[in-house]
DNA sequence: CGCTAGTTTCACAAATTTGTGAAGTTAAGG
DNA sequence: CCTTAACTTCACAAATTTGTGAAACTAGCG
């Protein structure tokens, strides 16, 4: 048993962790090579890689870093940086920024609920199926005001246990 | 403005809302037929529908259907109900039951949290990104127990607001 | 027991998605 | 300014997914 320093730790480990744990994101529903990305990078010392780093471990093109690392930014996954004075780029996890991406299908919620509003109206708040919309409606609603204190009340319970963020 | 006499109220404003409800279960990664379907007993006066009115209604063949209804009772979003002494099936929402699968990701959550388990395993729970899997994982096991309680809340709310389900 | 309404399964064509190599952009460094 | 490292975009081949018609089940009903 070598005891690798720092960088790679064990890549057979992390190379096992990626996968299994990329193969559950896309099971619910996420790109596959975003997935990846993904995982390599919770799975990474630093918790940032370079295009370059998640290329040659993921063996894949620099597009479909490019493509998969868009993607994970626009749903505030992951976020950019540039080390200053260089044309390279850094793709980041912030553990805390993640868990607000997961949860804060706020975006999401509030298209539903704007489909079921329009629903409520256009059939009719009295009528039958105009009420189970409604009540679904209100559903969501409650699921978001919710995740909010939930997510309060997690950033708390975070601290005391990890230290601040 | 005719009055249509209860079934089918307004096809006009039901095809609508099933269309845009529709697409943005689509977007959140439901199967299309699957996210129509649904959408169309969410819209029908009587929560069920048969797989013939699916079918007239979304004009898709049978074996769409059938596939839909399978799927959407998987994921317990819908029930299959025989009518007695007869070879046609009906298919129903119960409103409540598809809030518990929307919030239910049990299923999902355990597997996320068995696979994290076993990443700090691997890389070593005192290394930098096994600490990190750690806290990640503790997320997840906290999102599970809160869940739970959120559903007992709504279950009280709704009975105030709605009346018993 | 067969007949047949109702549903599911199957094979396939069409449409969509995915990842790549290569060309195109951008900006740091000389 | 020019060079060139780094990333992005593009067109396309491969793989996957989707929905269909048709055949195959299944179980009421006579």
């Amino acid at each position: 048993m070598s005891e690798p320093s720092e960088a790679g730790r064990d890549p057979e480990a992390v190379s096992k962790f990626v996968e299994s744990f990329a193969a559950q994101l896309v099971e619910a529903g996420m790109q596959r090579m975003a997935a990846r990305v993904f995982a390599a990078l919770l799975a990474s010392d630093s918790g940032a890689m370079t295009s370059v780093e998640l290329g040659e471990q993921l063996q894949i093109s620099p597009a479909a870093v490019s493509g998969a690392v868009r993607y994970l930014a626009q749903q505030h996954m992951v976020s950019r940086e540039r080390e200053p004075g260089s044309r390279r780029e850094r793709y980041r996890v912030h553990s805390n920024q993640w868990y607000e991406a997961v949860t804060n299908r706020d975006a999401v919620l509030k298209r539903w609920e704007y489909a079921l509003r329009e629903g409520v109206d256009g059939l009719g708040p009295e009528t039958p199926a105009g009420r189970r919309l409604a009540e679904t409606l209100a559903f969501f609603e409650f699921l978001d005001g919710e995740l909010i204190k939930m997510m309060d009340r997690w950033r708390i319970l975070r601290e005391e246990r990890f230290g601040a963020g």
